[in-house]
DNA sequence: CTGAAAGCGCTTACAG
DNA sequence: CTGAAAGCGCTTACAG
């Protein structure tokens, strides 16, 4: 291996001493160019440049000025500034997901999707993971306000409608997912699935099974509220009490604490009724900790149909839906808004369908 | 439930004929207050309004007038545009993760990491999914180039070090993770982990429990070359023959698809060495098709210790890393070189460490 | 203590 | 066919 040399520094000075002897500032060398530099160069105006550069279809620059400007911006190496662009069109061409937590996989799925749509319409994508928290969802509705996106598929566990709105630069599309009310919105659309119904099947499954003693482990955010719901009335509907154990997140480690606090507490049941998949495994660990077999002495369910729910030993039954193709779907309708097409129809709902897997747990 | 009803609707009427007589734009109804908005309704100048929102130092907007203008800014519901601010900062405060596979759960624990040590810092994360193809890593590229963010933490499967300084502004911090090569750069940092020590050691760990038909699941993109080198080098040392499965992408669907077309080819082998977790746990669904017990028939080892690995049945020797830590440190290093007190140093190499986890695969 | 002015890099009427 | 000019919403010297 040959060791450093100085080529390299010597292959710049002359343009440094260049420079200098110009009385140039020589501390940002490479300045990167702009439209008007590209005019400078070729001997054209800015606005020639900037109309050649971008094939406004309405100018009319020569074929040959424009072949030049062209030419010129490629040995340049020329690339717009975006910031610019996006101030003087108020458009960013940038759209972004708000998601709960990006490590729960049932998100980076719907965000594949939302991305590969995207970019198919010209549009690049933003990722703000919100933690779950209303602090940072108010950070995303701060960040949203500020235009650095042009529309937005948001899941917030937090905060309203209203606020959202609020946030909002009138006029920018917003899909909520997942959100607390399904009523019909004046502006927003919804995407969802009926997570009451979803769960009430799951419940009633697990009944059918000859469960009586069914707890749901649940969080009461986001989608959770609508869950719980749907327990409550299969349990109900069939005459028994409707326990809940509420974990503090949607995650594993709080999944496997609730449980493992209840099952100190002297807590009985023959089923686990978990609401996301998450929640499920950190059951599943609590579970084998104590000694319980799955699904012999507890079964155990989940909802989301994360990759690893197939893997578990058991496998895990649960709901699926298909995330990517969800995510794919609320792009495009982001983009017929922004395209105009759609852009003032009132807020609609659209519910996604669903289905049960029945895998070894239960 | 009630029906949909107008009032609404007639509620927002006054505002629009109110307007309309005015003569004035009735399409945009509500355009976000500027600057220039609350200096004329507070009779102050755009620059005390800057000035008084900023809370610059060296000015000295009276105290009287900074509480008027921040009251009337409260009450507008003023949000500074970043686009403007962007352009004339050339500061975006915002830093990118570049990342192939959103669905790979070793990423987003990564990103989570990063995004909280940056938004303690101040910065805003954006995250661009590559798919680990060529042509979505140029996209990434000249995205780059466009001004978006301040600094960045990539991870490039085939996008070399050239590529990236040219598309990169000159000055802009550059954190390259797991790089091919782990040659100091005069600019880049670089973050990885010995990765044909882990591997070498991981072969090692199946030659000590005396297999010798050892195949090694791989995809030859990003460290997938030099954990390749690990095994080829632990074999040399046994004497034993380095055979190489190349999977096309690093995902279960591509790892499963490898072993299944070896197996049908009648390749014999007593222990699956595998490139990462989701391609072993693909390899693991492969030998469970084709009857195989792991691990008394097949042993199976992984790579990233992602959270299914130990889920699994039977639960992943692995090799694990902090990536949620490893995210931290690389935005606190892009962070501290944009503050100015690391920026000129040149680039530097950290190498992080790893340990070897040993489940029941093995 | 305060405001007029220049400018960040673009787009887009508008007038030759 | 081409260029001068205004302006997107800000920040930051600079001059009162």
């Amino acid at each position: 291996m040959k060791s450093s040399r100085t080529v390299s520094t010597r292959a710049t000075e002359p343009v440094e001493k260049a420079l200098a002897r110009e009385g140039k500032q020589v501390t940002t060398p490479q300045r990167r160019p702009t439209q008007r530099d590209i005019a400078i160069a070729t001997g054209m105006s800015q606005t020639a440049v900037s109309l050649a550069l971008n094939d406004v279809e309405s100018s009319t620059v020569s074929r040959e000025a424009r072949a030049r400007i062209l030419r010129a911006a490629e040995k340049m190496g020329y690339v717009p500034n975006r910031m610019a662009r996006n101030l003087q069109s108020t458009r960013t061409h940038t759209l972004a997901c708000v998601v709960p937590d990006l490590t729960n996989p049932a998100y980076p799925a719907l965000i594949r999707g939302f991305q590969s749509a995207a970019e198919a319409a010209g549009y690049d994508t933003m990722i703000f993971d919100t933690d779950g928290t209303l602090e940072r969802e108010k950070r995303a509705l701060h960040w949203l306000a500020q235009g650095h996106v042009d529309g937005v598929m948001a899941v917030f566990f937090h905060v309203n409608e209203a606020a959202v709105l609020k946030a909002v630069r009138t006029g920018m599309p917003v899909v909520q997912m997942e959100s607390q009310t399904y009523r019909p919105s004046k502006i927003i659309d919804k995407v969802y699935i009926n997570n009451a119904a979803a769960v009430q099947a799951m419940t009633q499954l697990l009944l059918g099974k000859g469960h009586q003693r069914i707890v749901m482990l649940s969080c009461h955010k986001g989608p959770g509220a609508e869950r719980e719901r749907g327990f409550r009335e299969a349990m109900r509907g069939a005459g028994f009490p409707a326990r809940i154990i509420e974990a503090e997140d949607f995650t594993q480690a709080a999944g496997e604490r609730a449980i493992t606090t209840a099952l100190a507490a002297g807590s009985q049941f023959s089923a686990v009724l978990a609401a996301n998949d998450l929640l499920a495994i950190g059951a599943m660990a609590a579970l084998r900790v104590s000694g319980k077999r799955i699904p012999e002495d507890v079964a155990l369910a989940g909802f989301d149909d994360i990759p690893a729910a197939q893997l578990l030993h058991p496998a895990l039954t649960t709901v699926r839906r298909d995330e990517q193709d969800i995510g794919r779907f609320v792009a495009e309708l982001l983009v017929a808004r922004l395209g105009g097409s759609d852009s003032d129809l009132p807020g609609r709902g659209f519910e996604m369908t669903y289905q049960l897997i029945t895998r070894e747990s239960t």
